[in-house]
DNA sequence: AAAATGAGAATGAACGTTCACTCCAGTAAT
DNA sequence: ATTACTGGAGTGAACGTTCATTCTCATTTT
């Protein structure tokens, strides 16, 4: 019964070699970017062969994938805690911690790089999309309720509102990955003021910095 | 007399060549990339030999800093009119409009290109920030001289409010170039509005939109 | 004639990927 | 208990391609 496994469901041992070498790989692509790491050392790194790692993952692209599947799947979980939020700015200013003060240099350099290479691989870029379209609706999701609740102004366009919140975590992203003096707590607090003059209802604020 | 070059001091001739040949290559560069495009495409787009390019550009990388460069030159030529505008807020609208609406998809795209690059290659990124870090210096000069006109507000700090506007510029250029739908003149307004209650003074203001 | 300008084939390194092969745990037959 | 067999796991040298760069030679300009 238990060998009774067919070939589309790998065995335990297999899913876990894979996560290993997605470990490996990601160390490798955040310290010198998805270019300049070669299969090579990413082998090494892995202490395999590369005959045995492409057993595993059929191209160097595949791993870029796996990687950002994962990567998607830890944003998902991300929104999950959202929820016990008292309301939607504590949410937000939860999930700006988690994915903006909490992670390492390595864990957002390597967010940077996902964001450079979508720009060129092609398939990377529609997986991309995929994952950042279902990001902005989950956005989308939490401001709507937000505004059920009356937490939030009306009058703002969802889907906008949803684009900004996307420009902002990029910028911060984006900027703490390229400049060294790019202090995160220090501007985050700003950003997250001026989010909460954009949406907050105008009269009923309890909250004034 | 006309002859009379020394070998620091290239002739007319010898700079527009170079100039075309940065054109043919921001043409290359816009269209696959730093990586994806080969000396060989940006040589034929050039209508030119390798054996000829290379008289003028030593290196791949020394293209990619020459159109650093340029870019750099268009973003001080913004800030020029800036001092046009008639207060602090309608400059940076201008400054935004000119920097992220006007500008085309594939100059949005060269600019990703740079931010991607100066990721990889320490040269590059060592130019880059040393860019970024004069184009910040100038939203702080922006910021500073309308804090003592009186058009913002004085407790807030200049240098993470000029943060801030680094990554909101970064923030709507990346997304705009990885992001098919997303719409620049839909998001700016609200952009805009969210950094002039930010930086705007909470009793005298004229337009609240 | 000398120098600058240009062409394009040649070079050599780097890289992703493949392939022929070994190793070994588990199993069944002898 | 020993032998023979099986198939997945793993190896690493070799391949073919791509690409930046250089070398050699031709053409034009001064």
């Amino acid at each position: 019964m238990a060998q009774a496994q067919l070939k589309t469901q790998p065995t335990q041992k297999q899913t876990d070699r894979r996560a290993e070498i997605l470990d490996a790989a990601e160390r490798c692509f955040a310290r010198a970017g998805f270019h300049r790491a070669s299969m090579q050392d990413i082998c090494g790194e892995a202490q395999m062969s590369p005959g045995n790692l492409y057993r595993y993952f059929p191209s160097k692209e595949a791993l870029i994938a796996g990687i950002c599947e994962r990567n998607r799947a830890d944003a998902v979980a991300s929104f999950a805690l959202v929820d016990e939020a008292k309301d939607f700015f504590e949410g937000l200013a939860g999930l700006a911690q988690r994915h903006l003060v909490d992670r390492s240099d390595a864990e957002v350099g390597l967010c940077a790089e996902i964001m450079s290479e979508s720009r060129r691989h092609p398939d990377i870029a529609k997986l991309n999309q995929a994952i950042e379209a279902d990001i902005k609706e989950r956005l989308a999701d939490m401001l709507q309720r937000a505004a059920d609740r009356g937490e939030i102004r009306k009058d703002v366009d969802l889907q906008s509102a949803a684009s900004v919140l996307m420009v902002l975590g990029d910028g911060m992203s984006w900027r703490r990955s390229v400049d060294p003096a790019f202090d995160t707590t220090k501007v985050l607090p700003l950003i997250l003021n001026m989010v909460h003059s954009l949406l907050a209802k105008p009269n009923a604020d309890g909250e004034t910095s």
